[in-house]
DNA sequence: AAATGTATGTTGGAAATCCAACAAAAAACC
DNA sequence: GGTTTTTTGTTGGATTTCCAACATACATTT
């Protein structure tokens, strides 16, 4: 019955490395199901205990959070392939999330915690299965530390130049290609979308930079 | 040699659970060793395979990244009992940041990467080591996560709002105290301090919120 | 009680950011 | 090529934040 789905499966990062004849076994072990949901339906609901994570196979789903007086904030979204409220079951913490479909469509759930601690047989893949949730929690987490540093800087053109920066530190190189356009920079950065244009342009008239479009080069600076 | 740290070990979250007697068997396991070093010295260095994990005996360490300028920057701190690397050995990338000790101190080293794949004897302890390692770092996860939205906030009211709302949230009450005085929450919330006291003048004569120093009253708002 | 130090609140001008609107350039479409 | 749409740059005024300085409240010490 879950056959159709090995493909989205094995494109799937918690399931790198698992050979396709084994798959059936994890998925076993990890006791996943496949429920179908409707757009608007609750995957995970805020304060029940997560033991869960959730595999979207097709449609998408919004992670959102209600505040203390009810009010609703988008705070992400899973398509196809990607995990989410892992980390949550990682952390051994009831759901801070709720998760809704936005979209008709499929969602694999699977138990986590009975890959972290029941399991007594020390399945070849079930160490393969731990260290690619390990891997991806903490990729997330460097992504997260990442974006942090970039959101602690006060002003634009700190917040421009300190992801420009990593961009020349990750390229190796001081010209590289940002993979956002302007508004999309803006939303990363967290700025007003004309204010970074005009913040580049100053740049590129203080000699501190050079663009065009997506293309930037960061020009050394004597002191 | 190490028992005169079995104490400290046993604080650190990444031995919860473990059995003093079982400590120097896991120890064993992950190669673990201590290293003195002198302030100044590098722990870690930017750039190199990160398969060992730090933790603080004595003194302290910051953890800092210089940028492709080689502009250094000081991004966190690790006091004893703390871990630091973790996320880079557990995503199984290089080194980001550098690490250096702040003081003279006492580092026991280990290495991570071993009690993922290498070690082959299932010992009990050995699923503790990686359930705690994985807990460790998806709580960071939603550490980070937390403060990531309160940064995304694009006002001193906002930052605050999320930030108070979340307390309430945790506290499952509209009343609660926070673990910070002005000038900690000032910098929290990546604000000025004079303008979060003004601000916070301004809510409470809106009738948003009360407060005495630390103590924190959200007011149901009828809209 | 007086003196000192620290935390918090207040204020006013400088600077930065937001916001909306428009101009210019580039890309996509017919 | 010409038209339309999208993206990017520019501009000016409203708003917000920063910054420094000072006032007030509170706590601690002597």
């Amino acid at each position: 019955m879950i056959a159709q789905y090995m493909e989205k499966l094995q494109s799937c990062p918690l399931f790198a490395g698992v050979a396709s004849d084994e798959l059936n076994a994890v998925l076993g072990c990890l006791q996943a199901r496949v429920i179908r949901v409707k757009r608007g339906q609750i995957v995970f609901q805020e304060g029940e205990p997560a033991d869960q994570v959730g595999i979207v196979l097709s449609g998408w789903v919004q992670i959102v959070r209600d505040d203390y007086f009810g009010n609703r904030s988008i705070i992400g979204r899973a398509e196809p392939g990607q995990l989410f409220g892992e980390a949550f079951a990682c952390a051994g913490t009831q759901m801070q999330v709720s998760v809704l479909a936005a979209e008709d469509g499929e969602i694999m759930l699977a138990n986590c915690r009975k890959v972290l601690t029941l399991c007594k047989n020390s399945c070849s893949f079930h160490n393969t299965i731990i260290y690619n949730l390990l891997q991806i929690v903490a990729r997330k987490n460097l992504m997260l530390s990442r974006k942090l540093e970039i959101l602690s800087q006060r002003s634009t053109r700190e917040k421009l130049m300190q992801y420009l920066l990593e961009e020349a530190g990750s390229a190796g190189s001081s010209e590289f290609t940002i993979p956002y356009d302007r508004q999309g920079l803006a939303d990363f950065l967290g700025v007003e979308r004309s204010a970074l244009s005009a913040e580049i342009s100053k740049m590129r008239a203080a000699q501190l930079i050079e663009c065009r479009k997506n293309w930037f080069k960061l020009l050394p600076q004597e002191k």
